[in-house]
DNA sequence: CTGAAAGCGCTAACAC
DNA sequence: GTGTTAGCGCTTTCAG
């Protein structure tokens, strides 16, 4: 197997010419430097051999390996934020790059010997990314190499970041109910996510929360209520009963995310209670759950191969302002929305 | 940025030996050759220095890169192949070594190019994945560095591959119906996955079949029917109906995947069947759908973690012989089975 | 026990 | 226009 590749030394013999010349034919294609009849020949003799550059030895000179590095907790078998990875890879492709990646399987680890792994191989640049957005503590090495945070943030932002714009998704969410008519008897059922591991909640919960209260707030108006708890479909399930129960039903519930529309669906279907006519549900995710489910359930989603596509970019372009771009939650629009009865 | 990193000559200097000897205090740590006080002098200085190997570098000498492609048409932003990235990902870790992913984004391209970039770059091994179990037809290139199939086979299975167990989990999705007391009245759904784009089924669904039916046939019983259909939701419930209103109704219902089982959830609720009561349901795949419908679906997992393991070890063992290597599904029981009335 | 020297495959001043 | 040469950072014979 292995057998001795093609080297550039091959080429340059093969056309009679030296190396230096072979390696500026095949570098530097603008040049005039060389005639055009040994350009023809250099690269007739590398199509002949099947000549293939050898970019570790290239990299030893040039300072480029044309790889980028991503690092995460676990993004590559996460249900959606495997997206992060298919966009960086697309974005890195399309530069002829290649991705490298390493997961730590563990979000209090910091990667920092996965950084170093990556690094001893030169890596061109870093992305350092999360299965969830959050902040991050990352070692010191990470400063080493061009790097951009991917849906997370550093302590001070001080490194340009790609996370998702959930304040105006909470904003979205808010208006498709208003705008259907939806204004005194709309509930927000998950909240912040305040969970025993992580008491004070999470991004995701704090902005979507943000964004929906800004709305309803621009309009004059006020949720019905916010029903806190972890956002699990046997929670949709029980939430969405106790605010059933209420003195003032819902016509409208804003789910913040589709586990929790799922459970609330079967409350709400337990209790004869039509969708959407009787109660419109608007979610979050846009997770295959969504389209699934009947009614089709509509639901903002997470731009997760726009964000991966979007770090790569930045690395690429060797970001160095700290800025923090959020990529827009489109909605995907379904049937468990309508004008209350 | 990218400040100068330090090097072995860095490491020497700051020991007072030449680069020689600190590489060999530095790589063969085992060897007595050099005096102990020289190795911690040397060892000393390393550590004070921060060094690093540049592996690029020394990959030029030593043909080596520790480090492993994997390409595949689209396994990681997939829902639950991404774990074969996982598992990938972790058997490489273990032994020191990164993962380089690419992906073609498209079942019908071979991936040459992606192999050629891999190659570019020295890469130690090759996977050659898919997302779902299938034969491929790679590139030629491929035959230039170890590799191993994961989730696929090459025609006349001219290279070891790695896949699950189909044919073994029908068996064992029948058995569990078969054992709880479930003998005549036991239909299939979703078949072999006959399509318009696939006319002739998928590996998955021929394998399924086949093991159901080996199954029933060891006991001298047999299926009371198999449903062919497209293994999503709405089909489920379709079939399900279907099947309810035949002359002798189902007892239990083995559904090829969880999409189709809740479709049939659905359809089985409707018609006031209740589940397990009246009629038991064994599906395949366990994804995360599977612990959330009521009552929780009994299904048969993919191990896409340990195939993706086992493709990073047999290529770092270097495994010359074609064999398949078959990993077995395990089954998560869940409460949808239950001895009929 | 240690060091000098060659060379992995490539690029880029600098000369001719 | 083209070739000579040095060198990227490392390993590894081979002498001493």
């Amino acid at each position: 197997m292995r057998q001795k590749r093609v080297t550039l030394s091959d080429v340059a013999r093969e056309a009679g010419v030296s190396r230096t010349t072979a390696s500026f034919v095949l570098s530097h294609q603008d040049s005039k430097r060389i005639s055009a009849d040994t350009q023809d020949r250099v690269w007739e003799a590398s199509r002949k051999l099947g000549y293939r550059p050898n970019l570790a030895a290239r990299s030893l000179r040039v300072n480029s390996t044309m790889t980028i590095g991503m690092i995460s907790d676990r993004i590559a078998a996460t249900q959606y934020a495997g997206e992060m990875v298919r966009g960086a890879i697309e974005a890195a492709t399309r530069t002829g790059r290649v991705l490298l990646i390493a997961e730590t399987e563990d979000e209090s680890a910091d990667g920092a010997e996965h950084i170093d792994a990556m690094l001893d191989r030169q890596v061109d640049g870093l992305i350092y990314g999360s299965m969830y957005t959050r902040e991050v503590e990352p070692p010191v090495s990470l400063r080493s190499v061009p790097h951009v945070f991917l849906n997370c943030l550093p302590p001070g932002n001080d490194g340009p970041a790609v996370i998702p714009d959930e304040a105006e998704a909470g904003r979205l969410a808010a208006a498709t109910l208003l705008d259907a008519g939806h204004t005194d008897r709309v509930y927000y059922i998950g909240g912040r996510h305040l969970t025993a591991d992580k008491p004070g909640g999470i991004f995701a919960g704090h902005e979507r929360a943000r964004g929906i209260a800004e709305a309803f707030a621009a309009r004059g108006l006020s949720l019905a209520g916010t029903a806190e708890c972890e956002w699990v479909p046997p929670e949709g399930y029980r939430v969405a009963r106790e605010v059933l129960r209420t003195d003032l039903p819902p016509t409208a519930l804003i789910c913040a995310n589709d586990r929790l529309a799922l459970g609330a669906y079967q409350a709400l279907q337990e209790s004869g209670f039509s969708i959407p006519g009787d109660v419109s549900v608007v979610s979050f995710d846009d997770s295959e759950l969504a389209a699934w489910m009947r009614p089709a359930l509509t639901s903002i989603a997470l731009p997760h191969y726009d964000m991966g596509a979007k770090a790569v970019e930045l690395v690429l372009g060797n970001q160095r302002e700290a800025a923090v771009h959020r990529c827009p939650m489109p909605c995907s629009t379904r049937e468990s929305v309508a004008r209350p009865r």
